[in-house]
DNA sequence: CTGTTAGCGCTTTCAG
DNA sequence: CTGAAAGCGCTAACAG
């Protein structure tokens, strides 16, 4: 039967539920729950238990999740709360999450618009799931707030979050102090910094860290040498351009962006205004994507370790549901500086 | 109260049921439901439905989907199944989806490993949460039969898939056409082709238009000189680092690749080998991501409308879930190819 | 070891 | 118009 033939027919397909399973192999719904949970060890004898899993072969049984979630009070599902999945920086979160987690836990990715963390209506509609646990990246205050402790919970790069809550972060502050380190060595004195535009703490911090260094470091930074946009290419193109005209004129020399999404479009602005990179102008951001290495100049960008803060935190979570305190509850993954063209001549390209 | 006052007790927060409420309000739990689910007109008071609403505000009263779901046999969600959210083109796919679902379904994103559909036992997984209807970008084949007819389903970006089927593609095969007869233009005579490693349909469709189409125009393209790496940047890089010196060998001046990030890829390795681009190797790609217009070289590539792809898949969708046949079952949404620099010396930047 | 039973929270007939 | 009651499929006590 090919898949054109059964199209349009959405008929319910008789779903094979615990009570057939138990007819057909002559025990009670109990035993056949028991085996289906593998909590069968000392509590089903051999014979019914081979019994069992021979009729869930056959009849191609499978525990319906939303019976079995009503009946325990939660599912097996791990929802991913990301802001910002068309960040190629995410799908290594993500790699790193199903590592651990994918064999005992259903994973899903709640998506919300860009940069923005789910409303106060999706969150409810995300709790309503019962999810067992919550996995939550570069959450808003108001999105933590909303969700408050009662559900295992680990959160990933959110730097402002007490120390008593299990959470993984990435030292952007470092990376930010590096980039300006890396400024002042260049000889800079004048830089601006093109912010992103939402809730979102780490991105706070590393604008904070920015500004801090550069005054550790006697760079100026002018109240309007600071401009955000979206995460996004064309927004960061856009905000860019408006703002270089001002930025010129203080004499800005050197920039930092809040991630390297904005150094694109930095540079896709700089090609049209025919600003010459980094000999005009030094640009640096943060999350080395993938594609940062082989653009044209190569970004200074700070790196991060996307796959294992995945991992950490799924190992946070994961002990969090099986009732333990993760060990250590924090973790901080370092950063680093990659320099490359963005920022010096001759730079690694 | 702060976050970190709630850490660690992850007690149960007495849930509101509709028995609260229905006590809240002196009514029945029948009347609730209705009032809850719009579905009071004509067949509450209008008194009782008032005290109803009253009463969910004060506690805070939120339909349980679980109990919901278990109750009529299908929940509101729907998920979106697909195989390589590291690719920035599928954060588009998201928005369109979103901007005509994200009010009345719950959205929810089933990952996978990186360019894998997801297998039969995560299939049944996602079954078993009993969403209202699936959105599947890119599925292989077995992924289709596995999940048979039986769903409100539609499918995005597969190609090979019966006319029968709701379905949006982007018409890739004129894309990989547009690619050779570009080629073709400039003189090339001998070309090769980075495939990506995946069982994707639209993937296929591009390889074999591709060849096709260099047949016609009647450059030669040797078997040889058809190579696949998986969908990262890195793994391309390795992938071309390979085959590059017997494909220099053949007489190879241009090359196809099955996405942008195998372009990213290519560029990659090309800084390395010290092979100019396009001078020495000319190089196009599938998908036009934000960045390849700003790499070094900027990436010729053939451009889909990943956006309009996600609207009109979701609305075919909703559609369906609302029991009509969507109009028209099927839509092909043209593609274009983009010329910049890695075709051609003094391309679009 | 095993089956019976009572829910989990909600929706939906079906009498009143 | 309204409420009582019967499930949806499963799990967890609790008796045997």
């Amino acid at each position: 039967m090919t898949i054109a033939e059964k199209t349009g027919n959405h008929r319910e397909p008789r779903r094979v539920t615990a009570a057939m399973v138990a007819a057909h192999a002559g025990v009670s719904t109990a035993t056949v729950s028991l085996v289906a949970n593998g909590k069968s060890s000392g509590r089903v004898s051999a014979k019914n238990e081979q019994r069992v899993r021979e009729a869930i072969r056959e009849l191609g049984y499978v525990v319906d999740s939303i019976g079995s979630s009503l009946a325990k009070g939660v599912s097996s599902l791990v929802v991913l709360v990301a802001p910002d999945i068309s960040n190629p920086f995410f799908a290594k979160v993500i790699a790193g999450v199903r590592s651990v987690l994918a064999s005992d836990y259903q994973l899903m990715l709640s998506v919300t618009d860009a940069g923005v963390s789910p409303s106060a209506s999706e969150t409810r509609k995300i709790l309503g799931l019962r999810p067992a646990g919550l996995l939550v990246h570069a959450p808003s205050q108001e999105f933590l707030e909303e969700i408050g402790g009662n559900l295992p919970m680990v959160v990933l790069d959110a730097p402002g979050i007490s120390a008593k809550f299990p959470a993984v972060n990435m030292d952007v502050a470092q990376g930010a102090r590096d980039v300006v380190a890396h400024f002042a060595a260049q000889g800079h004195t004048r830089a601006a910094y093109l912010d992103a535009i939402t809730g979102t703490e780490t991105l706070a911090v590393r604008r904070e860290a920015f500004l801090q260094a550069a005054g550790d470091f006697g760079i100026e930074v002018l109240p309007s040498s600071v401009a955000s946009s979206m995460i996004d290419v064309t927004a960061a193109s856009a905000a860019f351009s408006e703002h270089w005209p001002s930025w010129k004129k203080a004499g800005v020399t050197a920039l930092g962006c809040a991630t390297d999404n904005h150094a694109f479009g930095v540079l896709h602005a700089a090609r049209t205004l025919q600003i010459r990179i980094p000999q005009q102008l030094a640009v640096a951001g943060f999350d080395d994507l993938p594609y940062s290495a082989t653009s044209n100049p190569a970004i200074t960008s700070v790196q991060l370790n996307a796959q294992e803060g995945g991992r950490l935190a799924a190992l946070k979570l994961r002990s969090l549901l099986e009732g333990k305190s993760p060990e250590p509850l924090q973790s901080m993954l370092p950063s680093s500086l990659v320099v490359r063209g963005s920022t010096v001549i001759d730079g690694d390209h």
